[in-house]
DNA sequence: GTTTCGGTTCTTTTT
DNA sequence: GAACCGAAAC
């Protein structure tokens, strides 16, 4: 469609025409589930270009690489392919495409490398281990992490947080505080960033550096966020000052929908809008177009225990059709087996496998449903635990890529020597050490300091990472990361699979994949600075829109934003759901309770909710479950409550 | 002193 | 899976 022929009247109701013709200024939409939040933001988009306003002056800021595809695809369907000159992306995205350019303003070389959750870990465990701290009761690198994240995305002291989270714990607030000014210090000479350094980062060039923020602040006329309720503080700050106390910036989400404050989401955010900006223009988006009234009831009815500001009541427009399910069942095979006799039905009266989904709160619940339709070979897809970019295989052949880009990458070239044979941690250190922290493969000199380092024991199969370092300047290999990775694996890597792995071929299939998605990028630096914020959603999601006929198995969380004509929750049982391990000691259960809500608004036609009795444990043992709260806070008339006959 | 191997244990949510 | 730990092997 030409620019100019949007029939926006046409195209949206009230509500969503109301926000997308908003005036300029500050602009916060509530949008409730499924009341087309996206449609509003991409129709904004399209009106701001219609309005004259050209594309390279509008950043759009999304909290996953999935909304912001969808948002950028359907806006280019809409405005055409002008829209290309429009930032958008995540937070990380954004802030790292800036870092690019800037970060050596704060001391960082703009080549820096992107440490993913494994890396962060790896080097958690060091700090952890040089300290001499790693004994039983002190906290695990996952721990640290999440509370130096927590720290970070708050924008609170280190200190201040340990002492709460390890009121009850035998261990010494200085061993925490010394790990993460070892890990700290670290990462500075890594010349590497974390996640959260990025925000921070990104955070610091708008404080520290005035031209440069005046630079983004003429660039960027029109700012709009999604999922506004998830944002941090870091995130709310840096968005405030780029946007300026009289900049055009409008803001989307849901209060009912906040469910990352465990990384540091604060949804009052949203909630003191208006107070920050005090002349904001407000819209709600209350008219559900997703879901059937009857889900809707359960919906309203399951959230109004929690005291949010935003009161608002999800309004219907489809027809009655049925009640949720309630089926109890007695145990997870029970469960199991449930479903799969339900989606069989299901197919045979028209659904296809793409409308429905299994949902769960943790990766761990869905592990009987996978064993279940295995064995029914019934196709499924699941977003797993393991994010595709950080499996150990990918890692592995990347590595190579990782250490050519930042010589000082030390996790890369431990990564890289662990894999020959005799050359464990403790070798690799001193190899390290002896080079001087730091291995540039591209420079001839380099490589023969560490050719003569190689023990005799390892010398097998190590010129083909030689040959392959020596090819990289002579083919111009920089501008092919791909090419890299596949001489990598032709002349070591397969063989070294096949002896490591059992499952070789899946993860040379991997590879194979990697190597084709590597075609999109026009340099080693292009593929790196992407494949680190990327997460496996992205590949799988373009196995969906092939058509592949799957089941969908999803986390909540990860659920977000996507909706299903049928939708299975799994262990909506106390403990599980609302999970323990989530509450702690608090009695506050409200964010488990809008995660709760987040999972019922995803069904368009039907939704079950899945209630096993009983639980088998690690020790063998049976766990009798309670139904969840959030079942009995609904009135037991808005569901239809099912026992299935396992023999009729 | 290191690496490797085999068994055991544990999984909250993600950029 | 994959991280962890202890024991055997180099």
């Amino acid at each position: 469609m030409a620019e100019g022929t949007i029939d926006f009247d046409q195209a949206l109701n009230e509500e969503q025409l109301a926000a997308v013709q908003a005036p300029d200024g500050p602009v916060l939409v509530i949008a409730a589930a499924g009341t087309g939040k996206t449609r509003t933001l991409v129709y904004r988009v399209a009106w701001l270009v219609q309005r004259g306003v050209h594309p390279r002056n509008i950043l759009l800021l999304t909290f996953t690489n999935r909304a912001a595809r969808e948002m950028l695809d359907r806006a280019r369907d809409l405005v055409g392919d002008s829209v290309s000159g429009l930032w958008g992306g995540t937070f990380h995205h954004m802030a790292n495409r800036m870092l690019r350019r800037h970060a050596n303003l704060l001391g960082y070389e703009n080549d820096y490398t992107i440490l993913d959750q494994d890396d962060s870990k790896k080097l958690v465990r060091t700090c952890t281990q040089e300290l001499k701290l790693g004994d039983k009761h002190f906290p695990k690198p996952d721990v640290l992490l999440s509370l130096y994240g927590l720290a970070a995305s708050t924008e609170r002291p280190v200190e201040a947080l340990a002492a709460s989270r390890f009121e009850h714990a035998p261990v010494r607030i200085e061993d925490i505080l010394a790990v993460h000014n070892a890990y700290e210090n670290r990462k500075r000479a890594l010349n590497a960033m974390d996640f959260d350094d990025l925000l921070i980062n990104g955070l610091r060039l708008f404080r520290e550096q005035d031209a440069l923020l005046e630079h983004y602040r003429d660039r960027f006329e029109h700012i709009l966020v999604d999922e506004y309720q998830d944002t941090n503080t870091l995130q709310a700050e840096w968005v405030d000052l780029i946007a300026g106390p009289q900049g055009n910036l409008l803001v989307v989400g849901d209060d009912f929908q906040s469910i990352y404050s465990w990384r540091g989401a604060d949804f009052r955010n949203i909630i003191s809008f208006p107070e920050r900006y005090p002349n904001t223009h407000m819209y709600k988006l209350v008219t559900n177009y997703r879901s059937v009234p009857e889900i809707l009831g359960m919906a309203n009815a399951c959230i109004a225990g929690n005291p949010e500001q935003f009161q608002k009541t999800l309004k219907a427009v489809r027809e009655p059709y049925q009640r949720p399910v309630l089926a109890q069942l007695r145990d997870g095979r029970e469960q199991a087996s449930f479903i799969v006799d339900r989606v069989w039905e299901l197919r045979r009266q028209g659904y296809r496998l793409q409308d429905m989904v299994v949902l769960y709160r943790s990766h761990f619940h869905a592990l009987e449903i996978q064993m279940e339709l295995s064995e029914k070979a019934l196709p499924y897809l699941i977003t797993s635990g393991v994010r595709f970019f950080e499996q150990v295989h990918i890692k592995d052949v990347t590595a190579v890529l990782r250490l050519l880009q930042n010589p000082a990458d030390e996790l890369a070239f431990q990564r890289i020597l662990g894999m020959w044979p005799r050359l464990g941690p403790k070798t690799t250190l001193k190899i390290w050490n002896a080079l001087g922290r730091r291995c540039d493969l591209r420079k001839e000199a380099s490589r023969q300091r560490l050719d003569a380092k190689i023990p005799a024991a390892a010398r097998e199969g190590w010129n083909a990472l030689e040959c392959l370092a020596a090819d990289v300047d002579r083919d111009s290999l920089l501008q092919d990361p791909g090419e890299i990775i596949h001489r990598f694996t032709e002349r070591f890597y397969r063989a070294y699979a096949e002896e490591t792995f059992e499952n070789a071929d899946r993860r040379l299939e991997d590879i194979g994949e990697l190597i084709n998605y590597t075609s999109k990028f026009e340099s080693v630096d292009d593929f790196l600075n992407e494949v680190a914020l990327q997460t496996n959603m992205d590949a799988e999601a373009e196995a969906v829109e092939q058509g592949s006929e799957a089941l969908r198995l999803s986390t909540i969380h990860q659920a977000k934003g996507l909706e299903w004509r049928i939708v299975f929750i799994l262990w909506v049982a106390e403990g599980l759901f609302p999970s323990t391990r989530a509450l702690g000691d608090t009695a506050d259960d409200s964010e488990e309770r809008r995660l709760f809500y987040v999972a019922v608004t995803r069904a368009k036609d039907e939704l079950y909710l899945c209630v096993p009795q009983v639980r088998r444990q690690r020790d063998g043992g049976m766990q009798f479950l309670q139904p969840s709260r959030f079942i009995g806070e609904v009135k037991p008339e808005l569901m239809r409550t099912v026992k299935p006959n396992r023999w009729g």
